[in-house]
DNA sequence: TGCGAATATGTCATATCTGACATACGCTGA
DNA sequence: TCAGCGTATGTCAGATATGACATATTCGCA
């Protein structure tokens, strides 16, 4: 986010922070989210990457569409084992896992 | 291991290899289990270099002792969630964890 | 040797996650 | 226009993971 932008929002009274600042969560809780989310955000890439629909990548899995949906938006109710499992199912590897965590989300900078 | 324990080993008829290869996973399979192994142990190297006790960690994850066990023997009731909480509340950072799941098995190798 | 702390293993009721399904919405080509 | 595809969202019964507990085993040390 430009500073510029930043200090026009500040000026009327919105905050700029994390997604785990808003949500006041402790340390633990923010790394946890934090790895969540570039888990999910690496199944979207490599899937689209890929150019495989939701509804093909669910049948490799053994899962449903619906629940693609769901890992691609961080819903609460994905495990991160589901989003492992998805990525391997995308041909990812373990460093490839690694790579993804490593990254910083870009929203939380 | 040495190639001459290999050597040794294999005249007896024994067959060395990876746990994947004699769970006859796929590499998918192989996959997701050697980064719970990794995570498993990257638990116990944490908490035993932090001289805490499986039982002062359950506390902090308000889990139980016994299920710390069952993570550090990468136990099929696990899940990575669970593994990664511990991680989190042993003071690992996403990078750390990432760092963890490059290393690979030395059992595996 | 024996004792206490740490760890391992098994079981179980319940909390959480899962796939499946229904349905809604946007897009695009006919 | 509308049919078909891809995606999003809500719900739910059944599957799986969970903490708690009991108990066994291992470990370090006197």
């Amino acid at each position: 986010m430009k500073n510029t932008k930043r200090a026009r929002l500040e000026a009327h009274g919105w905050r700029v922070g994390s997604v785990a600042e808003f949500l006041e969560l402790t340390p633990e809780e923010a790394a946890f989210v934090e790895t969540k989310l570039a888990l999910s955000r690496c199944v979207r890439d490599r899937r689209t990457a890929q150019n495989v629909s939701q509804s093909v990548l669910a049948k490799r899995l053994k899962s449903s569409q619906s629940r693609i949906a769901k890992m691609e938006a961080a819903d609460a109710t994905v495990s991160i084992d589901l989003l492992l499992r998805a990525l391997f199912a995308l041909g990812a590897q373990p460093k490839d896992v690694a790579t993804a965590i490593q990254k910083r989300s870009k929203v939380a900078a």
